[in-house]
DNA sequence: ATGAATGCAAAACTTTTGCAGGACG
DNA sequence: CGTCCTGCAAAAGTTTTGCATTCAT
């Protein structure tokens, strides 16, 4: 954990900006919470107990700047707030969502399934793939069960 | 498209909506716009012409109706609006994206690349798919030529 | 001292809602 | 009438911006 601060303060200071406490505690909320998609708010609440006198304005900067120096990923899944996920390395984003429709559960895929695809969009079509994103709609085994009983 | 039309109508019909002339006018700004994913400000903005007295509010109301019908779908590209795109038919979605991030261009690829990865998902993950969302982000053929030349 | 970063409040923007009036069977 | 639908205006919600102040060099 301490590892992963110590580097995003060097990518943050190789652009020539600082870890204040601020940020530092912003960054450490997404590090507890990895696996949940946190939107700005949430992040803003969760920030409170570690750094009270924190801003809404600093969070959504501090979201921001971390997703143009690509350490979080912004996401939209549609219900009129962005989501932020911490990157596991700094370059691509490996991992699909499964979105139930039914009781609205999150789970993720961490395996790569596109790099086949990929290389057919490069050979087909040209174009050089930088990252990607793939959602599934539908139900859940957990909603299957249930319905099923 | 006048057969098109009728299908929605039919659509909105079958579930005790009407074909107002401002859904019409709606409906038709998406028809001759369907290779654009348009904002509900921009579809706002066309259907004027056709319909000046007409007001944003019906507009929304108009495209989030459609979209529970699955007449048309609504997406997220990140940038803070909603997009809407008609769908071809009332059940799958099947078309992919390229979004450049030099020039902005957003290509479609119409094939369906994933009938695999779902039965993968069916099986190994007892997730039942409804729909699904596959976007790429990278450079576009365009953008290539003009960086090397 | 200088530039970067912050907090607060206000503003901007997209989307939703309340409500009075209209259309239409 | 009754119901669905509309336009307008107001409200709600998220995100951005302006600005004075503070914080680090």
């Amino acid at each position: 954990m301490e590892a992963r601060i110590e580097k995003i303060k060097q990518q943050l200071q190789s652009h020539g900006f600082k870890l204040t406490p601020q940020r530092e505690a912003t960054v450490r909320v997404l590090l507890e919470n990895e696996e949940d998609h946190l939107s700005a708010e949430d992040v803003f609440m969760l920030v409170k107990d570690k750094a009270p006198e924190i801003g809404l304005a600093t969070v959504y900067r501090t979201l921001e700047l971390l997703s143009d120096l690509h350490v979080v990923e912004k996401m939209n899944f549609g219900d009129g707030v962005a989501r932020y996920d911490l990157r596991n390395d700094s370059t691509r984003h490996h991992h699909h969502h499964l979105i139930c429709v039914q009781c609205g559960a999150l789970d993720e895929i961490m395996e790569d399934w596109l790099t086949d695809l990929e290389l057919r969009l490069e050979n087909e079509y040209r174009f050089q793939v930088l990252d990607h994103r793939l959602d599934f709609q539908g139900i859940c085994h957990r909603c299957r069960d249930k319905n099923n009983s």
